[in-house]
DNA sequence: ACAAAACAGGATAAATTTATCCGAATAAAT
DNA sequence: ATTTATTCGGATAAATTTATCCTGTTTTGT
């Protein structure tokens, strides 16, 4: 479904939004340690969503990564999905056909279009402080 | 969402299934210029189509491949998937978490259950009879 | 028998994804 | 100022996926 590499950008960004909830920032050696990833593939990561502006990166002692917590609410997974897969999963086509359409589907394009549909719009619908906050109330887990 | 190979894999299967409901075989050849993909990576997957029982492979002049007429519409989409990808788009985790379900849940557990569900449904219920006569009546493509 | 057409399968190569390493830049603490 | 903790980014390596090649085997037609 996505890559590892976006499984690691969502993770990752859940828990420094967790963390930015709480007033904190956290390190990458924090994040890669509660989220269970490789640290330095996940130092790449951050840097793209960094890039995007999707989460600030601060230097030097004391540094690490946060988000702001008024841009919490108006981040969706989508934008992270997209910053690091783009937008293929939830567009394009099930089977890859450049041109699928309406008016020249593929084989499963009719039964596709409604699942991709449901996975942007949980894409696009899901934003990052309700998933921290589901985190923070340990409801719900990061790793294993 | 599928590997190359699982899309050539879908597309392949589809086509032979088109091919075999008109009474007739194909050759590896023609698949690969009728779904446009690359001829030997193409060989490699029949060939695990075939060790599943899914096509089968006739060697030899006028060899090829086919799927028995009275199978067509018992073979499902999540077959192929299966023997190709294995069953982790539609049963694995969203985030790649080991363990997740409704007791350890990972963040987008609950949203994403629907979308796998409504995937799984999908690949399940779909069977190549009824994908290969959309083909044979010219209403669905298999490539561009 | 022999030639030709086709799949099987092992070896290899190319491309992409995943992962690691390291020196440089930065910023705070002492 | 110096040390220390931290991210940045380029280089490289490992693993996986995608793709190709080639030899062998099977089957049919002549």
């Amino acid at each position: 479904m996505f890559s590892k590499a976006c499984e690691y950008g969502i993770k990752a960004a859940i828990y420094i939004a967790s963390i930015s909830n709480e007033g904190k920032r956290v390190s990458l050696k924090g994040i890669s340690k509660h989220i269970d990833s490789p640290e330095a593939f996940t130092a790449k990561i951050l840097q793209t969503l960094a890039r995007e502006n999707i989460v600030n990166s601060i230097r030097g002692i004391n540094g690490g990564f946060e988000i702001d917590k008024q841009k919490l609410e108006n981040i969706q997974l989508a934008d992270i999905v997209n910053a690091i897969d783009g937008d293929s999963i939830y567009k394009g086509c099930g089977i890859g056909l450049k041109e699928c359409s309406e008016q020249h589907p593929c084989p499963i394009h009719n039964d596709f279009k409604v699942v991709r549909n449901n996975l942007r719009i949980l894409l696009e619908t899901t934003n990052l402080k309700s998933l921290a906050m589901n985190v923070n109330a340990g409801a719900v887990f990061l790793k294993i």
